[in-house]
DNA sequence: CGCAATAGTCACTATAAGAGAGTTGGTCTA
DNA sequence: TAGACCAACTCTCTTATAGTGACTATTGCG
């Protein structure tokens, strides 16, 4: 009861918080926090370290980030272009429950696959074809 | 350093984790395993219960939540036909980390807004045409 | 008979992500 | 001089996923 109230908000399509838990989930957002947790990062450095990330995704969650207060954008007056980001106050209170969820992850990764082998094996049992019966 | 280790893996493309994380962060798996939180349910209560996931979601969020072995799929010989859905085992153990990120963004909603909100005052405020200028 | 219940499935549309090339201004090299 | 390189994007088209809303199957009831 007491956990249902705390969720009470996030089960309105329209709530902020639930706006706002939507991009905190995202994978992208995920990583780029655990990354700026070790420290101020480029544009580029960014990308290097996010393996699978387009440069467009990696803009447009920076962008998002930022406009959400969680990361801040340096942008200095140099020629190549050097823009530096950085986890904000705010944006540092959140790497330990991002933290929390990569880390339960990493912990039962090995039972997640278990099960999805076991699933995938009843799901090809229940589509053989059945001879004799 | 020790964080970072911690992370390693999750930033090549193709980690396992990577792909198990992608699908707990998803919106639709948060709010199901919030709810879910409270006891078993059935297709249509998850279905009111969370705004705005639409049947197909539901059902697609549901199926991958049961093959990582989040979830059980109780189907019962009735008609019409009664299917539960409830926790594993190893789906309790997520509930901790996956509120701990809700409650961080019900604890910090407002500044959040009010960041988007400046982000927003900032943006309009650049693209003002500038007359007289 | 028509309607209700439930848990989906299906086909089409809309939206978001992905892919990869282009842009800008300065510096350096052949 | 022309071309290549740098970094942080932007742009356009393609692909993938989410969304929309109707349909399906079976039984029981009025």
């Amino acid at each position: 009861m007491n956990d249902l109230k705390q969720y009470a908000d996030v089960y309105y399509a329209d709530c902020p918080v639930r706006r706002a838990l939507d991009r905190i989930g995202d994978k992208w957002t995920v990583l780029l926090i655990g990354m700026l947790e070790e420290g101020p990062r480029r544009f580029s450095d960014l990308r290097r370290g996010v393996g699978g990330i387009s440069q467009k995704m990696l803009t447009q969650t920076l962008r998002s980030l930022e406009r959400d207060g969680l990361i801040s954008r340096t942008l200095y007056a140099e020629v190549p272009p050097r823009v530096e980001y950085a986890l904000t106050p705010l944006g540092e209170t959140l790497c330990e429950p991002i933290s929390a969820v990569v880390r339960w992850t990493e912990a039962h990764i090995g039972e997640v696959m278990a099960a999805q082998a076991a699933y995938d094996h009843r799901a090809q049992v229940k589509t053989t074809p059945i001879d004799g019966a």
